[in-house]
DNA sequence: CAGAATCCTTATCGATACTG
DNA sequence: CAGTATCGATAAGGATTCTG
């Protein structure tokens, strides 16, 4: 069960159909997932909302630099991916409040094991930046 | 050690302090590496170089749709971030061959466990999608 | 309070042509 | 073969204003 022994992680096992079809990767789920919660805010929603729920302005207040129209796309995506849910309490003023979906929660699972990784080797990334040798050349002949 | 009893992910035991600064989020390694790997062709590229190393214009054939310049770029900045080695054969004509770096290869373990997730739940997106009851009223006074 | 609508600036990307 | 350079289209994002 515990698969640690076998380090062939699926991504490399997956064995992609070359040429990769331009259907394969565009409706590719991860590609999918990726595109969307890999851009500015959406991470960040997720992370602060995967402690408590919040409301819309309370969301506003807590990410710096957040406008209002990126607030709402960025939420509005991440409920029509079903990993936000929004309900709204018809008071006057209305209050809307943001949470996770248990799908939404069973993705942390996963983007915490990444996170994880990145903060680990956040040191190495710039690193190996400052690093760049450019261009090694390597023995003429070598390849096989 | 094992963790997997509490499933407490650390994303949500981070605990962010609110307001979350910009710098915060700007430097933060998590949301940096989801941009950089985030973008249309960087995880397809390091899927295909999980497998096997390829040459320049072997990757540019085998990723139907990809530019000179987005695969050029998406290289580079793979190669940059350090999950990306380059190395130039001087034949003439020249030889490029670009590969994983070991650091690249240790992002294949979280990445493939974010594959997985998108894979599994694949189908509950798009049903979450059509599910969109919109605006969900609940009990007016119930809140808090 | 929680947004929708509009405008405008900037970053991203693809196609094409050219080079060592 | 493995790129670079340039250009135009498009999309993403921010600021502002307005509304139920």
């Amino acid at each position: 069960m515990s698969d640690t022994h076998t380090d062939v992680p699926s991504i490399a096992a997956a064995a992609l159909p070359t040429p990769v079809p331009r259907a394969e990767h565009e409706l590719c789920p991860v590609s999918g997932l990726m595109s969307r919660i890999g851009d500015r805010w959406s991470l960040l929603v997720i992370a602060l909302l995967a402690a408590r729920r919040y409301r819309y302005n309370e969301l506003h207040r807590s990410i710096e630099g957040i406008s209002q129209r990126m607030l709402t796309r960025t939420l509005r995506a991440l409920e029509d991916d079903g990993l936000v849910d929004r309900v709204v309490y018809p008071t006057v003023p209305p209050a809307v409040e943001y949470g996770l979906t248990p799908l939404g929660e069973t993705l942390l699972v996963p983007l915490s094991a990444l996170a994880d990784w990145a903060v680990d080797h956040a040191g190495d990334i710039p690193a190996a930046r400052s690093d760049r040798t450019d261009a090694r050349t390597a023995g003429a002949a070598g390849k096989e």
